[in-house]
DNA sequence: CATTTTTATTGATTTTAATCAAGATGATAC
DNA sequence: GTATCATCTTGATTAAAATCAATAAAAATG
């Protein structure tokens, strides 16, 4: 794995993630002081660690663009995604408690991510309380974060899970200022079916499932919201039925 | 509900769990700052709440004695259960985010809770930088037991996840200062299945097998771990299959 | 203490998703 | 463009846990 290097790129002064990330609530003047200690890399490419699990925590990281998975690999070799995140997320503050990271994450696709010297910060946010006060709303958010995907994983059907992963997907573009019918969501359906404690073939078929209703269309990357109403029901029903529609397919 | 009312208590300077609650790394005097915003109420009974998902967030919760769980209830009126807290935790900053709770706080058992305001427990984490640093590690440590979850609901086999909970749960035990091959755990098995996204009925047989085993013996609220290594290797490997001794008792 | 209610156990059956297996599709490399 | 590789889809079968059902055992109630 390489190191990261330090580079010149904008600051946060000029970035669209400003609602969303660590400047919230600051003045001018305190997201420069910010700024100052924000180290931002080259673009992350394709595969390339953040950290990994074991290693001194040291940094956060908060995503500019693109986007990572958090993952632990269990005894039998085996995945488990923990968490995908998206332009504004901060991650790393798993490492604080063991000042060790307790998973790994990699990036999925291209992605910009600005480093954040822990120390420094946590000196920094002592003088500027706003600053002290959205680390901790991050911290919050990322609690949150963990008790959804609690709450899907112990969803007691697969249909189920797949429809609140989508409808929950689509607010968090939502939140982000993105289209949140229609997005690109770089991850492949293994990873997905993972993150939601399922086999890829039972991901696909309900995929298929969901598709075949008109509800979701996810093909590749891609995921298009054609009944979000229909969508959120199934994210909370027992079973997802297939109608007439498909029986006559079927006959 | 009844409100929880402010009653006098011996403070933070003669608290055993100052070494894992808010007081880790303050000096006396600072001790003495916290002690003075923290408000200790009367014993909370079996089946009172600290809060429910919907109120406006006002305070941190410290378990000073006795056992809570939170849990969210899904649209079928099934209880998710999310966590069993223990003396030493901290619970309630799910709230800031929002500056509302997302989940439901309820206690198992005669629990003792001391109460920190929010605004100003952060106003004086700003003067006092260990209990700032204090309280970012409370919530990395709130991140970590989440993740612990996830990965529990991520194990493809029940038996799995019982015995990774058992085992998980013996060294919250340890990490406390208390017995951690032999304790009591006031959680119905009901509950505890829940947690582990498992149904009361398969929850039961597993611990049958376990006892049948001699790996653990767990009897309605006392718990005795009689083959630590046995357990742990449970919690990781695939199946956990019966032996002879349990084919001759069926034969 | 007896009664009622709740919780836990165990067995039989059904349902669900995992596994096994074969193609199809799309991406990447040459 | 063609070949190769990885990913995804779909079907058949198996395995695992849920459900249904009936007791048994505790706890709570009067």
């Amino acid at each position: 794995m390489n190191e990261l290097k330090t580079t010149f790129s904008s600051g946060c002064s000029s970035c669209g993630l400003q609602r969303i990330c660590f400047p919230t609530g600051l003045m001018r003047t305190d997201i420069m002081r910010l700024d100052s200690i924000v180290e931002r890399t080259p673009k992350v490419t394709k595969g390339q660690y953040l950290y990994k699990a074991g290693q001194t925590f040291e940094t956060l990281f908060a995503i500019k663009a693109g986007a990572v998975k958090a993952f632990n690999i269990t005894q039998q070799g085996e995945e488990q995604i923990l968490g995908f995140y998206l332009p504004g997320d901060v991650i790393g503050m798993d490492g604080l408690q063991d000042l060790m990271h307790q998973c790994n994450v990699v990036a999925l696709e291209s992605t910009t991510v600005c480093l954040l010297p822990f120390d420094q910060l946590e000196r920094l946010a002592l003088q500027i309380p706003a600053l002290n006060h959205q680390l901790l709303c991050l911290m919050s958010r990322g609690l949150n974060d963990g008790r959804i995907h609690s709450e899907i994983l112990s969803k007691r059907n697969a249909d189920q899970r797949v429809a609140y992963f989508v409808w929950y997907l689509s607010r968090r573009f939502l939140s982000r200022g993105y289209k949140h019918t229609e997005f690109r969501f770089g991850v492949l359906h293994r990873e997905v079916a993972m993150f939601l404690g399922l086999t890829p073939e039972t991901f696909s078929r309900i995929l298929s499932k969901l598709m075949e209703l008109n509800i979701v269309a996810w093909r590749r990357k891609d995921i298009q919201i054609l009944d979000m109403a229909a969508l959120a029901r199934l994210a909370d029903e027992k079973v997802l039925s297939l109608p007439d529609v498909l029986d006559v397919k079927q006959a």
